[in-house]
DNA sequence: CTTTAGATTGACTAATCAGTCAATACGGTG
DNA sequence: CACCGTATTGACTGATTAGTCAATCTAAAG
């Protein structure tokens, strides 16, 4: 009846409907401030639905924050391990991150505010770290190389983050019109630049 | 009777102090998360009187927010405009920033947090903003001047506060043991050298 | 002392919310 | 069809909260 073409599951469907609604509502409208009857009738469920996919609240927020930081790390991934240098592997990955972080505000968006928000339970912040891990790895490689400067890794990630962060920020700002590729290009070199050692 | 010595206004100093107690609640538990009764019993005052200083909560949270965007904007310009080069003002407004926000953390988590978050009135958020509009015209004058890279003012703004941010947080994260002038020079020049006009 | 205006109080209310639960519908198997 | 375990429902509850208000306090001025 209700039935959908090429629908494997259908409760994994309700599952992701109310991970999708809660998405947009708390990012519009904060944690506590959106009520987990409002996410069930936006998903388009009952309350108590909503509480046999997700235990608590809490639950579900975790589980979204893990969900979107996992996605990221991936995006993150393209391509990687094919690039001829560390210089060039940097590149791909801030490359592959804006173009994903533009086509996602939403998850970017609630990346940036509850990333440091006391919501998100401690174990999925944990968790969620192990998918960047990689980059330290980068990083340090290129420090080793003496092609990049030479600094603790978790500081050059952060900065890094960031700084791909307002470069996100400033495109999906701008709307539509605004072709990323070419912000990119005029942005990236700033921190390319920067972290290079000894530049020129 | 409870008056203190130098104490100006008690008026001041209770409105004082419920600023003080909402800044560490809200960081520490959100905005929806602090109910006005806590922000009030931490400050000492009763329910009551936190609203005869605040018509709202939001109210609150929007002065909360405008304060602390204009402390960060006058800690920025200690010394400014007496540097002999943009180059050199750039770097005084940053460590002027990364001083404050180490002093300062949990203003700096407020700021981070809900910067982004629909609790902040527009108005307030739109008032902020003239508080940094200095720094847009120093990076203008900077391009103009050929010494950095010619690249949207608005875009260099957000990317070397969100940049500053990084370095900050990573600073106070370490601990008290961790000397923020040696953090800053090490990060500093990742931003200085990529704003900087073909480096070398 | 009396008056007056603002500051302060905290019990109270109407509204809202996370999570429960008993009842029902569904879907696969024999 | 009969059986059974899972999915789904939404009314309900106990707890919490933003904001009110009538009463009380304080202090300055006459």
């Amino acid at each position: 009846m209700t039935r959908e073409i090429a629908e494997k599951n259908p409760a994994d469907d309700k599952r992701k409907a109310i991970l999708d609604s809660a998405l947009i509502l708390f990012t519009e409208r904060g944690f506590h401030g959106t009520p987990t009857s409002l996410i069930a009738k936006e998903a388009g469920v009952a309350t108590g639905t909503l509480f046999h996919y997700f235990k608590t609240k809490e639950n579900l927020i975790g589980e979204l924050y893990l969900g979107i930081k996992r996605e990221a790390g991936g995006a993150m991934r393209i391509n990687a391990g094919e690039m001829s240098d560390v210089y060039l592997e940097l590149r791909n990955v801030a490359r592959n991150y804006v173009s994903w972080g533009v086509e996602n505000p939403a998850k970017i968006r609630f990346m940036e505010q509850f990333c440091l928000s006391p919501y998100v339970p401690d174990a999925a912040r944990e968790e969620a770290i192990s998918n960047f891990l990689f980059l330290s790895g980068l990083f340090e490689r290129g420090m080793k190389e003496g092609i990049i400067k030479d600094i603790p890794a978790e500081l050059a990630v952060k900065m890094a983050a960031e700084f791909l962060n307002a470069v996100i920020d400033y495109i999906v700002r701008q709307g539509p019109g605004c072709k990323t590729e070419r912000v990119f290009d005029l942005a990236y070199p700033v921190l390319g630049d920067g972290l290079r050692n000894r530049p020129g």
